[in-house]
DNA sequence: AAAGGTCCGTACCGTACGTTACGGTTCTCC
DNA sequence: GGAGAACCGTAACGTACGGTACGGACCTTT
């Protein structure tokens, strides 16, 4: 449980990635029917090389979740002095990125994927500890030392990170995840996340910052 | 979309009752594995039975969901005289009861099929829509009423009843839903629950409420 | 008590899909 | 240029499961 977001990068060949992006590719189009015929009609290849490479069905769904994966993995946002503006603006620029990246068909479909089977047989091997892991558990081990830094400059007051954090995603994400997967049609156009981001950044100020923190945005009750 | 939450009070006889009861039990066992022999196994009945009552696999499934959506379904929290504690008893209750329903197996086995099937075809028919409409919009519908009451009474302050209602929601159930559907083994005992409900009510009332709605009880940065 | 209906248990059918096996083609290396 | 490997396309196999059919038991009605 919580294990270390996959440092293990598998690495694959060009021809097994563009196996695994026409995996992604079937997910987001044609949703929970995807079989192994269709993969190797999609992906131009023969069933026997999809056996060969990726053990077998389960395997090949495991190698696309860590595909996507390693694709999503983006920069770190600590940084060592921090004002209360720039701490205003990472905090937004991470809730604007997360919000992309799990409003984005891939995740959604991605998702569906690792919750449909994390009710099967296997609860710690499955899809879904991947997923928690470099989903859930990775954007905290990236937002945290951002809070910490923050919290170090005097700029927001909490006991406890983990719950600082968890509010903090609570503002940002709200409803949006369930309601995607279970197939709400909600556009989340560029701008909207954009403002949602600073909402729900502004909101987790106002609650934890130790002053007014961003002087001239007045309690958004919007 | 956002049809009404399924007024159409379905009857089911005691015995079709009881195969219904035992398709929640084998989804919150057995997971995602769900046959129809299973079902009539279980429930000590014919598949001919089955397929008589219910036409299909699908019509099971969708016939299970509408019984749990309608055992769940609870009184309203709305009343006409509010004062800041009142407001504040109404939404701790309310956020404890959601919490409470959206850990329990039961909840998330459903939601685990309904989004699994909210991938495939039918968009629109789906299992994914009757969970929304039972469950997200539902629970909206109650709420808003407290919330417009709040307002009305000058205790709370928002422009949009919607945009207040998602922002409760995210500050209750965080990342909740997301980690139990994916596997998380996340327990959440009566304690946490009634804590959590608290923490998010006092963060709610701090960020819309119009004065110190709360007395006596200060910034929670736990 | 006879008739009809409802339902259980089981067997059966057709299909879909995961998995394996095989022939033919292309590429690599010596 | 020839040997071998890697791989594509397709066919074949076994199983699982959704859906249907049938015989027998129980219960109700007249």
């Amino acid at each position: 449980m919580a294990s270390p977001p996959d440092t293990q990068d598998e690495t694959f060949t060009d021809r097994q990635q563009a196996v695994l992006d026409a995996v992604l590719a079937l997910m987001v189009e044609q949703g929970g029917e995807l079989t192994m015929n269709a993969v190797a009609r999609r992906a131009s290849c023969s069933k026997e090389s999809l056996y060969k490479w990726f053990g077998d069905r389960e395997g090949l769904l495991t190698a696309t979740v860590r595909w996507q994966a390693s694709k999503v993995r983006t920069g770190n946002y600590d940084r060592t002095k921090l004002d209360a503006l720039a701490l205003r603006d990472s905090l937004i620029r991470f809730a604007a990125n997360w919000l992309g990246v799990i409003s984005s068909p891939t995740s959604i479909a991605l998702n569906r994927f690792a919750i449909a089977q994390a009710g099967g047989g296997a609860p710690g091997g499955g899809l879904g500890a991947i997923m928690l892991a470099n989903g859930r558990f990775a954007i905290g081990a990236r937002l945290k030392p951002v809070l910490d830094a923050g919290r170090d400059a005097g700029l927001i007051a909490f006991d406890d990170t983990e719950t600082a954090f968890r509010s903090f995603i609570g503002l940002v994400g709200r409803d949006v995840q369930i309601r995607l997967l279970l197939g709400d049609t909600l556009r989340l156009t560029p701008a909207e996340i954009e403002a949602d981001a600073a909402r729900a950044t502004d909101q987790f100020l106002t609650l934890y910052g130790t002053a007014n923190p961003v002087p001239g945005l007045p309690k958004t009750n919007a």
